[in-house]
DNA sequence: CTGAAAGCGCTTACAG
DNA sequence: CTGAAAGCGCTTACAG
């Protein structure tokens, strides 16, 4: 038995051409169906299995996607690798995987590129200019997952993207906040220039604006645990101006919030402080910290990033932002306050 | 300018054979100084990348390896993810990654195979002798991290593997809670079949037993946060007959553990009863939970089953084992009790 | 140091 | 429905 039997030699088992036995497992490419049959068999005889770079080289489609991601410590990129790597099997897609920061994306996309990937995945990244331009050139489409392109950013090589609605997700915060009675309102930002952090902004300041009021504070988490709970530390350093409620604008940074809140400062949620998140990770359900927090539909984004990449890998170029609805999930860490007046 | 130029196109700017494109581009090869420059700046004047599929094809070497996962929501996994496709990454290696149920496993290798991976790493999922069997034929490595192959499960192929020195770690744990005065000792099971969880459960049983002490009680979890916090339940139900600790086979179960105990059944951990785990995952540091566990070297983890893959990759062909060890980790959730007599 | 040639394992018109 | 042939984009002996 031969280590790694081709087709070749299959053809000879089988007593057919070796075009034959391409065909036989091309779906769709006419065989007779007892040559087929023949042909099934001394494959599984040889335990012959087709070689897929081959296949890539003459069909110049990898059916790999490239997925691109910098920390997996937030827990909603693990979800988000779990989901969108089952959504592409199902189509039989397989996911190259890229840990990379930032500042690496451009060497490693260079990477990508190599295998010839059929499309490519930035969650938690984004890519420079030269590369977006590289990749619309190369017919490579591109899909940028959970962040928008800044404007003129990509050279105006417009690159798709699936998010949430951002505003309207941290519009629902706002008026929520100013429904149960804060009047402090403080906001602890992700990373300064992410599209995410940025949109969940401006939606609480349009709350709050409606409501006559302002942010109370703001500080930059730059959506690291450890810079969030300095962050927090900073915000309510002062006990006499101390904000009433803290948006977090992920629930990485909100659980860092609740636990230097709580550990370290001494304070009571909601009691003295409500917190809000945004994702709704898994541990946001957790009795210790029934965050409440902005849902985002990750399956709904998986989908649209799936559809996004397909409809471009099959010839309409067109690159769109889709754009999912999210949801508030009320829990335990805010709390209605009595109007001081 | 060519869409995806090729050695040939830059050949013909550089007025070189392609075999000198191609030259030019392997670390070694030789080419004269003068004539590597020149067809640098072609390459880079077309834009050129080697297409590393028809490298892949001819040298038989992807620079791929396999990495195969169930289940991210166990923040170990994602820790395990990021440092081994770095680690691969660094040696100029990319990650193919699958997520599947141990039960989909074989059809997902086959596919793997396909594409003609240069090794295969099995996290949280095993493979069955069948394809143990067609990889060993095939002479792709397979390393299993976190497991350890089942004795004859493998057909007799041996298996590389690289674990935690589990029978230790729950020796260590043992050891602890005897000497802390604990007397009614409960285990938390992940997966009744996982060599992790048996061999914590071993070295456990080792440490009681030298101290004229049985198990207590006994459940499984699944290593599941939702069937964790049901063996708790049960474990638990009888007031009269509670465990004074509980060992959980994994921080996953042991923090569902201590939600559950708190949220649920309003005891205090660890004034009425001591809960340790296994991993040391981030969230086990949270002031909330301030779990004490074993903490498993991920880096040495990773750091041994690239270089079991690479060696057997580069043709040292046998299979090892190897065991990394594993260390206590005291934080708050362990009380020492006073003897009753 | 360099080029011409063979070949990696397939797919896919093109004839028959 | 089937086979012979060309070719995907490279690497690598083999000569020179």
């Amino acid at each position: 038995m031969k280590a790694n039997p081709t087709a070749h030699d299959v053809a000879r088992l089988a007593g057919v051409s070796q075009s034959a036995v391409s065909r036989a497992f091309t779906a769709g490419a006419s065989v007779a169906p007892a040559t087929r049959e023949r042909i099934l068999a001394a494959a599984r005889e040889l335990g012959y299995r087709p070689n897929a770079i081959a296949r890539t080289l003459i069909t110049r489609r990898s059916r790999i996607v490239g997925l691109v991601m910098s920390y997996l410590e937030n827990q909603f990129y693990p979800l988000v690798i779990e989901r969108l790597s089952q959504a592409l099997q199902r189509n039989g897609y397989h996911v190259l995987l890229f840990i990379c920061e930032t500042a690496e994306a451009d060497a490693v996309l260079a990477d990508i590129l190599q295998y010839q990937v059929d499309g490519i995945v930035m969650a938690s990244t984004t890519l420079s200019s030269g590369l977006a331009q590289d990749c619309a050139e190369a017919g490579i489409p591109v899909v940028l997952f959970n962040r928008v392109a800044q404007l003129g950013t990509l050279g105006g090589f417009a690159t798709s993207s699936v998010t949430s609605q951002n505003r309207e997700g941290g519009r629902l915060v706002g008026e929520m906040l100013v429904r149960t009675g804060h009047r402090r309102v403080a906001w602890l930002a992700g990373l300064e220039n992410a599209s995410t952090s940025l949109d969940r902004e401006a939606g609480l300041r349009d709350a709050l604006a409606e409501a006559g009021m302002g942010l109370h504070a703001r500080a930059v988490g730059r959506y690291d645990f450890a810079v969030a709970r300095e962050a927090v530390l900073a915000l309510f350093r002062d006990p006499a101006d101390r904000p009433d409620a803290l948006f977090a604008a992920n629930d990485h940074m909100a659980i860092a919030a609740l636990e230097t809140l709580r550990s370290e400062l001494g304070l009571s949620v909601p009691q003295d402080v409500s917190v809000v998140g945004f994702d709704n990770v898994p541990q946001a359900a957790w009795p210790s910290f029934a965050l409440t927090t902005v849902q985002q539909d990750v399956d709904r984004m998986v989908e649209a990033t799936r559809d996004l990449l397909f409809e471009q890998i099959h010839g309409e170029v067109m690159a769109r932002s889709v754009t999912v609805p999210c949801a508030l999930v009320e829990r335990g860490t805010v709390q209605t306050r009595k109007r001081e007046r």
